[in-house]
DNA sequence: GTCATTTGGTACCGATTCAGTCCCGTTTTG
DNA sequence: CAAAACGGGACTGAATCGGTACCAAATGAC
């Protein structure tokens, strides 16, 4: 399915829920009751979301957690790098590749094509926008036939 | 890391393999050892394959598989989502959405268009020139800033 | 007609990965 | 010092995935 992780749908999702309040310091149980997760859930990705420069925290009685940048200079793909790791279709060109002569690979070029198509389309995407009812969706899409079914987490 | 499952990395690899010599056909067995898997995990993925219409069969003695179409008129997202399901990065929109007031989602229009794009994307390689060396890279890329380390399978 | 060959379908099991929880240490404030 | 909050792991149960095996159906050779 090339599906984002549960967690890194919860890091969008909290994500999104900061944007709407940049500045604002918030802690993890507060957060955890706005978007409707486990506590300890919603903990562990302000960590990774943490670590990752993204968000800024404080400890103590009054401390929590605040965007580190404004809405406008965090992408989706920082969200998701920071909590599922390097984004990336395939693993490829690396260390352990498998090919044929190694470098004359006939596919390696195609693959890296489509790895920069997806990093820049989930660069795009700014936490800002993500966040807000989007003012013009830029290209008409066909929802229909784009879009297969599932359900995915969001805030309420 | 939003990876594509060994399955579908295998789909690709085999479908390589058979747009080199489209029109021939070839058993599971002989393909098997061109590239270097276990029969049976090729046998597998030959199935899902020829379900979805992307290769035809024949049984018995001198049977086999061969592509169904052109390499030109076959694309990536047609042999990935043949092996793992229809591509999406998430799984909003459809039935179980959890999202607040249902329709008035902020983020949904933003994963659209992201679905979107990564689907364009992957049904804008054709097995034509994912199978040869690729003429000319379109756009030039930068190669190690978007490409992270793993190691996939590939054809010898 | 019978048998070897090759695909079709499905069920199953082991391994890996993922999601979720918990514990304990550290920092800050009252 | 005590309470509130984050930081960093470790651990566990569940879900998924990769891989294998088995048997049925089709085809062609003899
Ligand atoms: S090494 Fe990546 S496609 Fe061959
Ligand atoms: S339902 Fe998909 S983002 Fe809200």
């Amino acid at each position: 399915m090339l599906r984002l992780s549960k967690l890194s749908d919860y890091g969008t999702v909290i994500m999104a829920h900061m944007a709407r309040e940049p500045a604002r310091s918030v802690s993890a149980a507060e957060l955890a009751d706005a978007v409707g997760l486990a506590p300890t859930t919603v903990s562990k990705v302000l960590k990774l979301l943490t670590r990752a420069q993204l968000l800024g925290s404080r400890r103590g009685v009054h401390g929590g957690y605040a965007l580190a940048r404004s809405p406008e200079e965090i992408s989706l793909a920082q969200v998701i790098a920071a909590v599922e790791g390097p984004i990336g279709v395939t693993e490829c060109g690396a260390a352990a590749g498998l090919c044929a002569q190694e470098a004359a690979c006939p596919s390696r070029a195609s693959w890296l094509r489509v790895n920069r198509v997806v990093h820049e389309a989930l660069d795009g995407v700014s936490l800002a926008e993500f966040a807000r009812p989007a003012p013009p969706p830029a290209t008409p899409v066909n929802l229909a036939a784009i879009h297969p079914g599932g359900g995915h987490t969001c805030a309420p």
